[in-house]
RNA sequence: CGCGGAGUAGAGCAGUUGGUAGCUCGUCGGGCUCAUAACCCGGAGGUCUCAGGUUCAAGUCCUGACUCCGCAACCA
């Protein structure tokens, strides 16, 4: 067995957002390929952590008043921030790094310093277009209609001194990497990489900037700060230590094993990073995995689109093994899936809770029921035991051959494949039949002890994926920590004696109608929730002259009368006692905020000089005065509403 | 002709190196009663987008067409 050390990664997340299912799925991912690798009894560092720099953040703190790293620290270590966010998810990572971490930004410094001397950094001029109002660079195909995306104001161009990082040098290395070895998976990115990118010609790359301060100074010429790759991609090494007094790992966990990332910045991690490596002159990784991304409804997880998925709220729900298992099941690693509440409730009725969760309950019960929880040990076995222990003998071997091309779904189905046929081995040997008959205990105390056995065995296959359910199922069934190691994942190892202690149901089965309808709610109410406070509308800029301003007659008005309009859902109409004598008929959409009869008697604002206007037949001459505003999306109305003491016809001047 | 991916039963998906097309839900029928109204068996339902081609054999390889999706470089 190979008990060498082994080192994965998750991307370190921006942190400008609180994070989604996406980041939550390839964590995971990540979390139970660490998990694995552990129970294999190799000696794992599995790293995660959060990109803290650049523009976005800066401006994000900006607007809400705060310095970038306040801005960050609550959305990293805040309440329901990252941080927690993995504790929930019972994410096993073994370091996190953040990008401002001092040991982090002193080591940029001297990577950065090191690619400069050796000449594959150099100062040159960064053209492009500039919005000057925002203080930011385009390229052509970002800006919308030839516009500013952000402002929609005209670009110029404009260029700025940055430095450059000669990635052109290594263009044939990486190349020859990506083409010709299995550096990349899955493979179907290697053409997207080539075609797209390397064929074209790789330009060197931008590696500094001067338009914003929020980042690691290049401390060999202030005004300059390190951008994004070099300082997020280098997170990877310093973590371990690398050019950095904080850790002295990287003698045993460099290269890294794999680096997980999604598809979207499969390009940094497959030929910048590699190419920085080169001008480091450091071993490569051994493979990048690009997984796919979750889709909704067909489209991209978007915030613009409103249909992010709250990780947070599935796994209080259903609990974050439900979840995690899910997403490894249910979705190919290497490509994109889409995501419904409804698959997931499904997946986890159907596998977790009829199938394991119920095995487990079925066969605890029967074993507490025959023979008082502890199994005796005389033995009698028959062919038919063969055709739930053959393949039981072989699943470990099965399982491993999917988990190390990193198919979760593959594997998780080999296992679940089993339990099936360990539900199918109840019935065909119907141990309550048995249960009826003295001479057959024997018969018995292997049927059930086989179940057993299966049980722990596959359990010992799921402790990757649902760690927290595992531990319970093995609690229950009476297996010891010798018993659930990966040496133990073979059949015939649980004691001969062994003790069931029933529990509670591991995966409750879910109402699946109800639940879905409080998804629905739970979302619509984050979606309310992350809507603006308040919203005003926006101001006029063009100015109103004096004398138009005093044409408007506006006067004080008493509700005498007040009733709903004949078809209409909106309006009320008003007869209004404007203090000339003649009552004046004012029609208002408005039935939405206010019942008629609540009105009567009230005093009100109006202008009474508009021309007189037909609405659903009726006259209205004139308007009635209200404030608007809008709340977390929701248009709230409020009639102005006077002092009674003042006489109706009374002018507002 | 910018690049890549996808198109398989009513729905959602799996099919690694070409060898009798599978899974979940739904549906119809049967069995069991240990169990979380769960479990087990069986039936119906597919010209694997279309058209060519290679092959003894193609969902799987090649060519072309149609449709959908993603990406298009300093944007995490």
């Amino acid at each position: 067995m190979n008990k060498s050390p082994y080192y994965i990664t998750t991307p370190i997340y921006y942190p400008s957002d609180k994070l989604h299912i996406g980041h939550t799925y390839c964590t995971v991912a990540t979390d139970a390929m660490a998990r694995y690798q552990r129970l294999r009894g190799r000696e794992v560092m599995f790293l995660t952590g959060t990109d803290e720099h650049g523009q976005k953040i800066e401006e994000r703190a900006r607007e809400a008043n705060v310095t970038p790293k306040e801005y960050v620290d609550a959305i990293v270590a805040g309440p329901g921030g990252i941080l927690d966010l993995w504790k929930l998810m019972n994410i096993s990572y073994d370091r996190f790094i953040r990008t401002t971490d001092d040991y982090h930004v002193r080591a940029i410094q001297r990577i950065f310093k090191t690619m400069y001397d050796k000449g594959d950094i150099y100062k040159s001029a960064y053209k492009g277009l500039y919005c000057t109002p925002c203080e930011s660079f385009w390229t052509e195909s970002q800006l919308e209609g030839g516009l500013c995306p952000d402002c929609g104001r005209a670009v110029q161009p404009a260029e700025e001194e940055a430095y450059f990082f000669r990635l052109s040098r290594y263009a044939d290395r990486i190349e020859d990497l990506l083409e010709n070895t299995d550096f990349l998976l899955p493979r179907s990115r290697v053409n997207e990489m080539v075609n797209n990118f390397i064929k074209p010609g790789l330009e060197d790359l931008c590696v500094s900037r001067t338009s914003f301060r929020w980042g690691v100074p290049v401390d060999f010429d202030p005004g300059h700060v390190v951008y994004v790759w070099v300082d997020a991609l280098s997170n990877y090494l310093t973590a371990l230590g690398y050019m950095n007094e904080a850790y002295d790992d990287v003698e045993t966990f460099w290269p890294a094993d794999v680096h997980f990332v999604g598809k979207e910045i499969v390009r940094f991690h497959a030929i910048i990073w590699p190419a920085i490596l080169m001008s480091l002159e450091m071993p490569l990784p051994k493979q990048v995995y690009g997984h796919g991304w979750l889709l909704l409804e067909g489209g991209k997880m978007s915030k613009s689109k409103g249909n992010v998925v709250n990780p947070v709220i599935l796994a209080d729900r259903y609990g974050a093994d439900a979840l995690r298992y899910f997403l490894l099941r249910e979705f190919p690693f290497g490509s994109d899936g889409s995501f419904a509440n409804d698959l997931l409730i499904n997946r986890i009725n159907v596998d977790l809770a009829n199938d394991l969760g119920n095995l487990v309950s079925r066969t605890t019960a029967m074993a507490e029921q025959y023979f008082g929880g502890t199994l005796p040990t005389e033995r009698a076995a028959e062919p038919l035991d063969e055709e739930l222990l053959a393949p039981a003998r072989t699943l470990r071997e099965r399982y491993a051959a999917q988990m190390d091309r990193y198919a979760f779904q593959s594997a998780m189905t080999e296992v679940f494949a089993l339990i099936s046929r360990a539900n199918k081995y109840i019935d065909d040997t119907m141990p309550w039949s048995l249960a009826k008959d003295e001479s057959k205990r024997a018969r018995l105390a292997t049927v059930m002890y086989n179940l057993l056995d299966t049980i722990r065995l596959c359990t010992i296959l799921l402790l990757p994926v649902i760690p927290a359910a595992a531990e319970t199922i093995f609690a229950q069934i009476g297996a010891a920590p010798e018993e659930s190691t990966w040496d133990a994942a073979l059949p015939g190892l649980l004691p001969q004696r062994a003790s069931v202690q029933r529990g509670q149901a591991i995966f409750p089965r879910i109402d699946a109608k109800k639940e879905l309808e409080a998804l629905e709610e739970a979302a619509e109410a984050a979606r309310k929730a992350a809507l603006p406070a308040l919203e005003l509308e926006p101001y006029l800029e063009e100015p109103v002259d004096f004398e138009t301003f005093s044409k408007s007659d506006f006067r004080v008005v008493k509700v005498r009368h007040c009733e709903t309009v004949k078809k209409s859902t909106r309006l009320l109409k008003f007869t209004l006692d404007d203090g000339s004598g003649t009552d004046r008929q004012i029609l208002s959409g408005i039935a939405a905020y206010y019942k008629p009869e609540d009105l009567i008697g009230k005093t009100l604002a109006a202008i009474v000089n508009l021309p007189p206007r037909k609405m659903m037949g009726q006259e209205s001459c004139g308007m009635l005065l209200s404030a608007l505003h809008t709340e977390q999306g929701a248009e709230k109305l409020t009639l102005l509403m006077l002092d009674d003491s003042i006489p109706a016809g009374a002018k507002l001047v």
